[in-house]
DNA sequence: GTCCGGATTACCT
DNA sequence: GGTAATCCGGACT
């Protein structure tokens, strides 16, 4: 599974957002499916960090594939990406939303706002408060075993949704937003019916 | 050194 | 459904 996620990732970002949809998030006690992403890429996606090339925020989507990028948004937000792209290219997928499975006492503290459990992880700054990721977390390699957080795979969506992507003034035509069909409950936005791939 | 805008969220109506 | 809050990164002087 992992091998096999590695290389997607490496060959295509925008089939790996669609395989990391049912990858569970695990952080100490904590667990989450992801059912929200979407991919970023060079060098056709104007969107991306890296269309500008190479600076010290976006670095790590130019090494590694498999890393932890960590970026602070809107003066309040961490958001998570997974990088992907062979060497020389760079690109990630944002994991924008994930259903909570274990560790939900520790996610409700740190999301005190949330009055529903729907609001504990179901966009992608609030993942990141929700699980605790912050730019400690930077570089980290998600795939292996000796970092503070991982990937595990999970049971794959039965139906996966596409859309358009969320928040941006430039690619917006480009429909690299995924979800889980079957567990809308837990994504951040309406997605747009632009296809069912499954 | 300064300025602008952002892969968002929460709160108000 | 609309918008204020909030501050870092990148571009430019």
């Amino acid at each position: 599974m992992i091998g096999q996620l590695l290389e997607t990732l490496e060959k295509d970002v925008v089939q790996a957002a669609q395989d990391l949809l049912g990858w569970q998030i695990v952080i100490g006690s904590m667990r989450a499916r992801i059912v929200e992403t979407e991919a970023y890429r060079t060098p056709d996606d104007p969107a991306c960090h890296a269309h500008r090339g190479i600076t010290k925020r976006n670095e790590v989507m130019f090494g590694e594939r498999g890393r932890a990028y960590v970026y602070f948004t809107y003066g309040n937000h961490w958001m998570l990406n997974v990088t992907a792209m062979p060497l020389g290219m760079a690109g990630a997928v944002l994991i924008r939303a994930a259903e909570p499975l274990e560790g939900l006492e520790l996610m409700r503290a740190r999301r005190a706002r949330a009055r529903r459990d729907e609001d504990l992880l179901s966009g992608p700054g609030k993942l990141c408060q929700g699980l605790g990721v912050d730019i400690r977390f930077n570089g980290e390699d998600l795939l292996g075993a000796a970092s503070q957080i991982g990937l595990e795979p999970g049971p794959p969506p039965a139906q996966i949704l596409r859309g358009t992507r969320i928040g941006l003034t430039q690619g917006l035509e480009l429909p690299w937003r995924f979800a889980d069909g079957d567990r809308l409950r837990w994504v951040s936005k309406p997605i747009s019916t632009l296809g069912r791939l499954t």
